[in-house]
RNA sequence: GCCGGGGUGGCGGAAUGGUAGACGCGGUGGUCUCAAACACCAUUGGGGUCAAACCCGUGCGGGUUCGAGUCCCGCCCCCGGCACCA
């Protein structure tokens, strides 16, 4: 009997035993619960599995495999998500077609998952490229076509000059493509969307319906950007317009109009008259209004430009053209100055009745709200800065609460006349005591008509019934969630099934013709020009339409989060071919019980996904409205990254402080030339750890239980492979512990244990082992493996420490390490899972530790019998005393005062309270 | 700037308001060995002492409490996300 851990002499036998025993295929079978534990789907990377991705698939097999062992119907997929720029990218590089690469770091995946011992399901895989997947893909687009959901538009897309596509909004950090690195371009293409944004609310409001980290959902909430406020209609006044009157506050637009008719002045006709929408979240601050804003873009600012004089109109136009130049990113770039330019056009305050310049600039954004805002520069910061840039003025109309600021008093910067040019001289008022601008909301209205002297909140309340009233606008929600944009103008994707037929009308590819096959050629670079590889093949794009006449298929594939937005319902039903799944199969393994994966998917995968099942549920598809009950993200694995320092001059890549070298260049060089770095672990970097070299030299089960014991699970984690000694030496002691217990092992001790003869050793014994049952369980429940792993160490620490003291073992004892054993090597089993089938073999047991019963424990056992109880006085731990479990509070009271060390500083002092915390703690308050 | 998560020994990290530092790594001393490695045993927060007693200790400053790593208020620092979204 073996009395170390040598993994290499077991472990690839029990995988080729469970992969005979069809071990991990998933059962179905009445009366049990499901659980439906899941991996986020990988994409099969060249580089193979690093032991960052096994820090996410260990754990889930771990709460899996222990799910199993507790009598649930096991749900554990794993398949490939294989579609998308960086299979097609890396085909592209190695001249090989992205199927059959593909295939083959599949293959890869599949042997380093089976390495390590994860418990898949891999009857149930498939490829996200798979025809008979894609089909079904292909069908959901369809429905969401029908439902209203997919629409083609024109738009100004991100351009990837490098991967010569169009990105999401997503696909994009600070400017850039998160895949190639390039800056971005703003380019104009008809492009598919699918329209999320109808979705808003709900994907806010069932976000309290899921267990997830808080810092996902947040980062969610975040991007939906709900703002609730006004939005509401402003009139365009020309110079040489009538002077606009005074307004009541409950005339309507019609009744303005008359007025203007009766007072003389020429009533602006319908045709000629322009306006403008802004949406306002502080409809509070309107009296402070003092110049209005439109986006460079906006459709009105054409019409603007042909009415004004000539020197403003070649202002807009110029001012117009560099703005279409200009990249997104240099747009955005927040420490850019702000740029704009008068447009010689007035918008009327429908507050004040005032007339105030209209503006065009870019920081207001033509793709948010109405793309035109009301400035308020006394109580918004951007629009501050760019007042005091232009010199506009600056008028203060809310002060902070508690300040003894008067509404009389209070004129902020204003001018002292009316204006109707834009080079009005900057002023401060002597009334003005508030630091400017004042964006807090807890403040009164001054300088605001009949509201001055409201609170923010009454003026938001009042003013947006009155607009309402007034007719001009309305209390309005306001999302910053754009549409899903999933057009790729590339090769490697799903084809979207829609023919465009005669007189650009779109017909959906009926369902009998599904899939739309992704045609198998040689060369399917892109060509640069925008246009999808697919439109350069006849024999893909011409087709016959519905009606029989010619028509042309779209050429546009989806982006891969489409492929990744339903897997998890084909994984409960994979093998039928007449649906995509079927309801019932679906329902029972739906939702997704616990689903493990990075937090960079945040706001991708995880909204989109969320998104389509929304869809479904509401198509009658599936009675889930949320895809994901609980979620956990585990922390990376980072790996050592050796730099050396940079020459003079030397170019650095993006936020590193040395050059980028190879292990054997650090070995070349001195050591006080390396830099080591930490750093994800990836293939430019050649910092990759494989499960394969680990599993080499320490085993499976020791890499398996260190990625589990090395940190808590969602903690980022430097990588070294030295720690796998210490889990390597844990499982030899247990080797050596099963081995040492063999002679006195029972295996029939479950009917003979009891605890009436039990003597104390036995019964220190149970106690021990009964703890250990309780808190593994509960901490792989909650996700902490960490702890999970110290408890069975503690175990084992501590049955050690009992062998040593018992000289002659008695019956009660060797029954009561009979227990101890099976239920550590079942409380190992999903951790360490070929040690545990080792064992259970060495024992005598027959068969897989994955189909025996989780232990339970008996909390009368685990319970100690008797109890250290702290003495505090003044709360300063002063001495410890053993007590009988069942100890009263008198008689703890007063062992802790008969003790010599309390009396040493009590001693002279009165004792004033006497605190007893039933056996735990007392505390003596004396002074 | 806004949102989220964190700051505990030399290191990774444990601690339902109740004995801070579990468990492991590393270190030190020892056993085994001709020797080394492995393994095993002991020890290991800082100060103090022959040993103890005792004192100090969970980023900083206050507070609540018999008692605070944990709760409250105000700061500092680190990590992640978003970022001219009106």
């Amino acid at each position: 009997m073996a009395d170390r851990y040598e993994p290499s002499s077991f472990e690839s036998k029990w995988q080729k035993k469970w992969a005979d025993a069809d071990l991990f295929v998933t059962r179905e079978e009445e009366g049990r619960p499901k659980f439906y534990g899941m991996d986020f789907f990988p994409y099969p990377s060249g580089a193979g599995l690093s032991v960052g991705h096994c820090r996410n698939y260990v754990p889930t097999d771990v709460i899996c495999r222990m799910k199993m062992m507790q009598g649930y119907n096991v749900l554990h997929p794993m398949g490939f998500d294989a579609f998308g720029l960086p299979a097609e990218n890396e085909a592209i590089k190695r001249q090989i077609h992205p199927s059959a690469m593909i295939d083959q770091y599949a293959a890869n995946y599949k042997r380093q998952m089976d390495l390590i011992g994860i418990s898949y399901d891999w009857s149930r895989s498939f490829k996200s490229s798979d025809p008979s997947y894609y089909k079904w893909t292909q069908w959901v687009f369809e429905i969401l076509y029908k439902r209203g959901l997919a629409y083609r538009k024109l738009a100004a897309v991100n351009w990837d000059p490098v991967d010569k596509t169009v990105l999401a909004d997503e696909e994009i950090v600070a400017g850039r493509a998160e895949r190639s690195g390039a800056i971005v371009e703003k380019k104009w293409i008809p492009q598919w969307f699918f329209k999320i944004t109808d979705y808003a609310q709900r994907l806010i409001d069932d976000l309290d319906t899921v267990d997830w980290p808080d810092g996902i959902k947040a980062q969610q909430r975040n991007w939906i950007g709900r703002s609730e406020g006004v939005q509401f209609r402003m009139r365009v006044s020309f110079e040489g317009d009538p002077q606009p009157i005074e307004a009541p506050a409950d005339t309507s637009a019609l009744e303005l109009n008359q007025a203007a008719e009766a007072a003389g002045f020429e009533v602006v006709t319908k045709e000629r008259e322009l306006s403008f929408e802004v949406f306002t979240t502080r409809i509070d601050t309107i009296f402070g209004m003092t110049f209005c804003v439109l986006a460079p873009e906006h459709a009105i600012v054409d019409q603007i430009a042909t009415r004004v004089d000539a020197i403003h109109g070649e202002n807009i136009r110029s001012y117009q053209a560099e703005a279409k130049m200009l990249s997104d990113t240099d747009r955005q770039a927040t420490t850019r100055e702000k740029t704009g330019v008068f447009t010689g056009a007035f918008a009327v305050n429908p507050a004040s009745g005032e007339r105030v310049p209209i503006w065009i600039a870019d920081y207001v954004l033509a793709t948010y709200g109405t793309g035109a805002i009301m400035a308020v520069p006394g109580h918004d910061v951007r629009d501050f800065e760019f007042a005091r840039k232009f010199e506009l003025d600056v008028l203060q109309v809310i002060a902070p609460s508690g300040s003894a600021f008067q509404a009389e008093s209070a004129v902020g910067f204003r001018p002292t006349e009316q204006r109707q040019d834009a080079a009005p001289t900057l002023r401060r008022d002597a009334g003005a005591t508030a630091e400017l601008p004042f964006e807090a909301k807890d403040g009164i209205l001054v300088n605001s008509g009949e509201y001055s002297g409201q609170t923010v909140k009454d003026a938001q309340q009042g003013l947006g019934e009155w607009i309402e009233a007034l007719g001009i606008g309305e209390r309005k929600i306001q999302y910053r969630l754009r549409d899903w944009l999933i057009s790729r103008q590339r090769y490697w994707g799903c084809p979207i099934p829609v023919i465009h037929a005669a007189e650009g009308e779109l017909q959906l590819v009926p369902d009998r013709d599904l899939p739309v096959y992704l045609p198998d050629v040689a060369n399917y670079e892109p060509a640069g020009d925008g246009s999808s590889p697919l439109a350069h093949i006849p024999d893909f794009v011409n087709v016959t339409d519905r009606d029989g006449r010619l028509g042309k298929r779209e050429t546009d594939t989806m982006g891969g989060f489409a492929c990744s937005s339903w897997y998890f319902l084909r994984f409960t039903d994979p093998h039928d071919e007449e649906h995509a799944w079927k309801r019932e199969i679906a329902d029972y393994w739906m939702p997704v019980d616990c689903y493990v994966g990075g937090a960079e998917h945040a706001v991708m995968h995880l909204l989109y996904a969320r998104f389509w099942t929304k869809v479904l549920h509401d198509e009658g598809l599936i009675a889930v409205t949320e895809p994901f009950q609980r979620l956990e993200n585990q922390g990376q694995v980072l790996g050592q990254t050796p730099y050396r320092k940079p020459e003079p001059g030397e170019q650095l890549g993006l936020g590193e402080d040395g050059i980028l070298i190879s292990f054997d260049e650090a070995k070349k060089l001195p050591k006080d030339q390396v830099l080591w770095r930490w750093s994800r672990m990836s293939k430019s970097k050649g910092n990759v750890v494989t499960p394969d070299e680990v599993k080499k030299q320490y085993g499976a089960d020791a890499l398996r239980l260190y990625l589990l014991f090395v940190a808590p699970f969602n903690a980022d984690v430097e990588w070294s492979n030295e720690g796998t000694q210490g889990t390597s030496r844990f499982l030899s002691r247990i080797f050596r512990l099963v081995a040492d217990l063999q002679p006195i092992y029972e295996k029939d001790w479950k009917g003979l244990i009891g605890f009436e003869e039990a003597d104390e050793p036995a019964k220190k014994l149970r106690r021990l082992t009964h703890q250990t049952i309780q808190r593994a369980t509960e901490d792989i429940e909650r996700f902490q493996f960490n702890t999970y792993v110290s408890w069975l160490m503690k175990f084992v620490n501590g049955v050690y420490d009992l062998q040593g003291s018992v000289k002659q073992p008695s019956r009660a004892y060797a029954l009561a390490a009979s227990e101890a054993i099976e239920s550590l090597i079942l409380l190992l089993a999903p951790g360490s899972p070929h040690s545990a089938d080792e064992l259970w073999s060495q024992i005598g047991r027959k068969g897989f530790t994955y189909l025996e019963a989780w232990p339970t424990f008996d909390p009368s056992l685990a319970t100690e019998d008797t109890v250290t109880i702290a003495v505090q006085v003044n709360g300063k731990l002063r001495d410890t005393i053993e007590m009988p479990a069942q100890v009263n509070q008198e008689q703890a009271l007063a062992a802790s005062k008969a003790s010599a060390k309390v009396q040493a500083h009590v001693e002279g002092k009165t004792i004033r309270k006497e605190i007893y915390i039933p056996g735990k703690l007392v505390n003596i308050v004396a002074s």
